[in-house]
DNA sequence: ATGTATCCTGTAGTTACTACAGAAGCAAGC
DNA sequence: GCTTGCTTCTGTAGTAACTACAGGATACAT
């Protein structure tokens, strides 16, 4: 498939049309082609970079890192020090979100865990995640 | 040290003072002891729960989501059913957080060694990432 | 040609903060 | 005891990122 109208991108990527609209006003997803009667008109790359955007949103980044991380991909102009700077930043935060939640993944399974034995479990979340 | 003021509580969490105030109103904290004066006191337990919670925003969970995360421990009162719903909504969410932010890292890497080697990279990171 | 689905613009509401304003409390130094 | 500076208080208003209509035009299947 070539093009597709915004409910067909919004079916694919999940994301709200309502959501596609203002991404576009707010210039992180670009204007698109429009057709005779003016409906948007939209590529399969856009479909790309929308399920980008939506994952990225949902690992707690904002938009404006969003559109820091995707100028390095808009701009054919960027230096290696620009890259370094970006990429460095953005590793780090992407290590220590992993690191979160792995944490939170090992406790959730030992509850369910203990569970299955049928013993209510003392829940002990708070204590062993993230005292420091 | 046993109990401190609003501003250390911040300092220790990196939460802002107002931010810990709107979590008291949408009772995601609990309503703290006030001193003689009326200041709110809080305890190293309170430090503890108010990391949990902003690291969780930070990956992309809702206040409700971390509500429904907390509630499981506030609540003597859960059936294993409980426990085993949540549980795995949310194990199978870590997951997959957890699997792209590791294709992020991935990507993010090869951009910079790329660079380190003087190369200007072609910044595949769209199309890398997130195809599906 | 007519009904149903989809799209348009525009505006208003929601969630999760964030930033003051203005007043009062606390702590240290003179 | 009084001043100076910092912290906290309540309350309100602003911002970011959506989300939900309203009211009208367009597409397309029967």
């Amino acid at each position: 498939m070539k093009t597709q109208a915004i409910g067909e991108l919004s079916r694919k990527t999940g994301v709200h049309i309502e959501t596609i609209r203002y991404y576009e006003r707010e210039g992180i997803l670009p204007t698109p082609m429009r057709s005779a009667a003016g409906r948007r008109i939209y590529s399969d790359e856009d479909v790309r970079r929308l399920n980008f955007i939506h994952k990225c949103r949902g690992l707690g980044f904002s938009l404006k890192e969003i559109n820091s991380l995707l100028s390095l991909v808009d701009s054919g102009e960027f230096s290696c020090k620009e890259v370094h700077e970006l990429t460095i930043h953005h590793a780090g935060q992407i290590t220590e979100k992993i690191f979160n939640l792995k944490k939170m993944e090992g406790v959730l399974q030992e509850m369910a865990a203990q569970c299955n034995q049928g013993n209510v479990p003392k829940c002990p979340i708070i204590d062993s995640l993230f005292d420091a």
